[in-house]
DNA sequence: GAACTATACGGAGGCTCCCTCCGTTTAGCA
DNA sequence: TGCTAAACGGAGGGAGCCTCCGTATAGTTC
């Protein structure tokens, strides 16, 4: 699942330079996305991707589409980047960092998520859905492994962090400093490592 | 408080066309709000108004302002109309009708509270104020003379009748068919004039 | 490595909408 | 009846949406 041969469904897979620049468009949108909202001009995120409008809407023919694109895009670098930490590091401490990536994760799914649910209703379920398994996936790896290795408490499970670590970011609200959520996060952090007596 | 005169706060009053213009549009906005949303073309609005487009924008300089006005504009009506009903019914029987019609000011609320929530953030909390006191006045004044005549039991407020229509409104979905909530309500009209032993 | 074709590119163009500006019209007054 | 402040309305410039189609190129075949 590496950034190349990206494929939608189970169609034949794109041109090399069409996953190119559909790599580059998601990456501009995103950005957008996180700075401007939903509402960004289509015209200017193809600019920024350096192509055409053409291209963006051959890839994306409804702004919601490209919204639930960037969502899905968002969630699997995050499982990704789950998989390189967990290869990389000890157990607890991939855990700690991949814990630290949720935290812009969760910052900018609020939009995204707000524009998907009002615009496809509950047509949006299946999205949810999918992200939710992912995350559980990715997350159980992280926090089994840590548990195994006896660093980290073994009666939460995966969504009890998941959600208490966004708890912490939507109670830092809409502020954008990620310093006003560093120090609530450190507790729930240091929280995982405590061992309950039996 | 008629149609005539309209005033915003207290500069000077509005000229005879241009209060007439200004109505032709809160009307135009609201049908229009009720089919489509608040995302229509305002250029439409005032071409369905029969008025040029300069004429929208002085009254109403940013659509969030059109949808307010609507709003708040929705609520008057609804007030007015009971004073109309209380004047020419006997009590009972004119809350009955006005909660009837405070069945479809409900169904419309819901797009436009929604609206102006997201787009003034608390600002909007005066604007909601406002209506909740106006809404408080005119029902009391229905609500109290029916329960003086003792055609209505006198252990509910205001607030409570309210709260219950406008909550069989929301659970009869956004089912367009106004028959959805028929029963329902019946259901609430008629616990109205249930006397409870005391 | 040359030729071929399915695939993809990109931006011009037609449309709608936004909002402003200003010459024209009219209500209200004396 | 005339005057003037107030209001009208729509042309126009700018921007965004989306489509269409002539051009370019990746991948394949010989």
């Amino acid at each position: 699942m590496g950034p190349a041969g990206v494929t939608t469904g189970s169609a034949r897979p794109l041109r090399a330079d069409a996953a190119r620049n559909r790599e580059k468009l998601l990456a501009a949108a995103r950005d957008m996305f996180d700075e401007a909202g939903t509402d960004v001009s289509l015209e200017e995120v193809a600019r920024r991707a350096g192509v055409g409008v053409g291209t963006l809407y051959r890839n994306f023919p409804t702004r919601i589409e490209l919204i639930e694109q960037v969502y899905r895009h968002n969630v699997d670098e995050l499982c990704a980047s789950g998989d390189r930490l967990r290869a990389a590091l000890p157990p607890s401490e991939a855990l700690e960092a991949w814990l630290l990536e949720f935290v812009a994760y969760a910052a900018s799914k609020r939009g995204l998520a707000g524009a998907l649910r009002s615009a496809l209703g509950d047509g949006a379920s299946t999205v949810f859905a999918d992200v939710h398994e992912k995350l559980q996936t990715s997350g159980s790896a992280l926090l089994g492994a840590a548990q195994a290795e006896g660093t980290v408490r073994t009666d939460v499970e995966t969504m009890d962090v998941l959600r208490a670590v966004s708890g912490v970011c939507v109670a830092a609200g809409d502020s954008k400093d990620p310093a006003a959520s560093r120090l609530p996060l450190r507790l729930v952090l240091d929280g995982l490592r405590y061992q309950p007596a039996p």
